[in-house]
DNA sequence: ATCCATACCTAGCATAACTAGGTATAGAGC
DNA sequence: GCTCTATACCTAGTTATGCTAGGTATGGAT
């Protein structure tokens, strides 16, 4: 379970540039070092969400001569939606960090 | 939304000693610093669901002269498990925090 | 020719946490 | 005495989220 944070966790992994839907679940897997290997039952929906949103804009490449690939853009909403989620998802981890209790933030 | 981390954060509640559910309550909105302020409905619900899970026992303080009070404990299975979460939090939020990208893990 | 990785999609399910109600007692203020 | 607030517990039903489990199709390797 992403936990309601995997809307942010896309966005970012968009911010880079644009990119397609599986290529988009690989970056995701890679970044967390293979903690999310989301199904694309999970991400897939997600991207249409977002995109219903007003966060995402979507493409479709040019299918001739390739396969049919639907990519994924940031929109100006997108950004800033981005950069709340974040800011977001400190607040929220500090709070979980202090409820924990037993002391520092990071272990080193 | 408290996003799967309930459980974890209740269980660190009661890790000081027994404690009733509206007291767990304060506590919770205490250390997080206002950040979790949790309906009754969702922290009741979690107790007992806690409880059946074998992670917390309850008694009722004897109601005669005092207003009746359910007191949970940490059961041995609760105290595992919430090491347990503890640790799953930690690898959580790494990988939220490094998938988001943008850098260090706290600004300070 | 067959298989696997790529690439997309959806319906339906499970779970979590919240809303919105309900009950009841103790103490403070009038 | 009466009322109001804080304390203290509870539950049914709603919502959102992410997953399971299926389906379709193409390109490249064997």
């Amino acid at each position: 379970m992403l936990k309601g944070h995997l809307d942010a966790i896309v966005l970012a992994a968009l911010e880079a540039g644009p990119a397609h839907g599986y290529a988009i679940i690989e970056t995701i897997k890679s970044r967390s070092a293979g903690a999310f290997d989301l199904p694309e039952g999970t991400v897939y929906p997600a991207l249409h969400r977002l995109e219903q949103a007003g966060l995402l804009s979507s493409a479709w490449t040019p299918p001739p001569g390739g396969r049919r690939r639907r990519v994924y853009s940031l929109t100006k909403a997108g950004t800033a939606a981005l950069a709340e989620k974040r800011k977001a998802w400190g607040r929220f981890s500090q709070a979980v960090q202090t409820s924990l209790g037993g002391g520092r933030a990071w272990p080193a």
